[in-house]
DNA sequence: CAGTGTGAAGTTGTTCACAGCA
DNA sequence: TGCTGTGAACAACTTCACACTG
């Protein structure tokens, strides 16, 4: 018998999760122009889609809207960090100094949803001991002894793909809890340990299959 | 009324097509360690699916398996790669060399998939006339006799999120027919052009609520 | 049998319709 | 009247069940 995965908190469909973020986004580019409310209307209107959708994803978030004015930027604000918990710090280390790798060490963004890369993995020796944004670049093997010294829950996999497997296996043997693979590589993992796949193959294939089909 | 939108070829679910390119990199790796066939099951095992879906998924791309041997590897690549136009070059200007537009320009991975970044465009002196693995970087306003010149189908989007919509609104202006936006920000375009969203933070998002729930 | 292939059933996600509120 | 909020209808996607094939 199947029960809905309860990975997702309250039930939260993985749809609304992943559209959240844009959102945010979204409410934070409203606040900063000053703005102080928002109706679905208008939220549904910049992302195209049904106002209904917009309220039923803000619905599972606990935020309430009032009638004719809409919802309260700053509340939408606090209240989807906080059911997204970009708000609690989580330490990661990045696999594979690339320059995928580097651009997301780089890559402020991350910071701000609560994501500390604080230490970086490498086999070329043009890059270990290096330090990139403030993130030291270590040899791979170092990992043991770092993970036990300052643990991460994440490990970012941006190795090449035929590296993936070995370092995603190194990962869940010394404790890391979440991969995040950006390698197009698929990658095996006991049940118990997130992945989440990130592919811009298959955004490219979206893209390639409109214009193709205009 | 609303018709199911047919910029998907032949009626191909959404996530199917998200997909294939996954499966698309499985079968290059099974290639280059020799194997010659693969069954449903085996790569419903790799990706932890269920191989219903799996042979679903491949059934849109129209190749034929054998039963009791599995589908051909040579002939699987061979048409998803056809199915999803992977061999057609496709022209593609970039808006944005920090660190994420270099890493793009740097990742062969886009140009195996048939997208050719011809042109880089930043404000930043520092970076104008640079040249990144063969891409040439122009100032902004060097666009329009650009695309004049070599016109290209993609625009990408990699700038900081508050430049992203006025680099939109130009590249549509110039000729662009689909717009691939990296940054968080969210981009309105004409109902014609073609726009597609990464946003790694759709991942974070999922990563963190499993983290939270596990 | 071990596997493909497919229509039907089941599940998940989206849109509709309308109630309630200021 | 304009907007939130929600249960019901609908549509999309996935899984099941089973026929078929070498």
């Amino acid at each position: 018998m199947k029960v809905r995965s309860n990975n997702t908190a309250h039930n939260v469909p993985l749809p609304t999760l992943r559209r959240l973020p844009g959102y945010l986004s979204f409410f934070k580019a409203l606040k900063i122009n000053g703005v102080e409310h928002v109706s679905s209307s208008r939220i549904a209107a910049t992302f195209k889609m049904d106002p209904t959708l917009i309220t039923k994803d803000l619905s599972y978030t606990g935020v309430k809207g009032r009638t004719k004015v809409g919802y309260n930027v700053d509340q939408l604000i606090q209240t989807i960090v906080n059911f997204l918990d970009f708000n609690t710090r989580v330490n990661a280390y990045l696999f594979g100094v690339g320059n995928l790798g580097r651009a997301l060490i780089n890559y402020e963004g991350l910071n701000d949803y609560g994501l500390d890369i604080i230490a970086g993995f490498d086999v070329d020796p043009g890059v270990i001991n290096a330090t990139i944004k403030g993130v030291k670049i270590y040899p791979l093997d170092a990992f043991r002894d770092l993970s036990l010294q300052t643990p991460a829950r994440i490990a970012i996999v941006t190795t090449p793909p035929v590296s993936a497997q070995e370092v995603a296996d190194l990962a869940v043997a010394w404790g890391i809890r979440a991969i995040w693979n950006f390698t197009p590589q698929s990658i095996k993992v006991p049940k118990n340990i997130i992945l989440e796949n990130t592919s811009i193959y298959s955004d490219l294939a979206v893209i390639l299959n409109r214009l193709n089909n205009e």
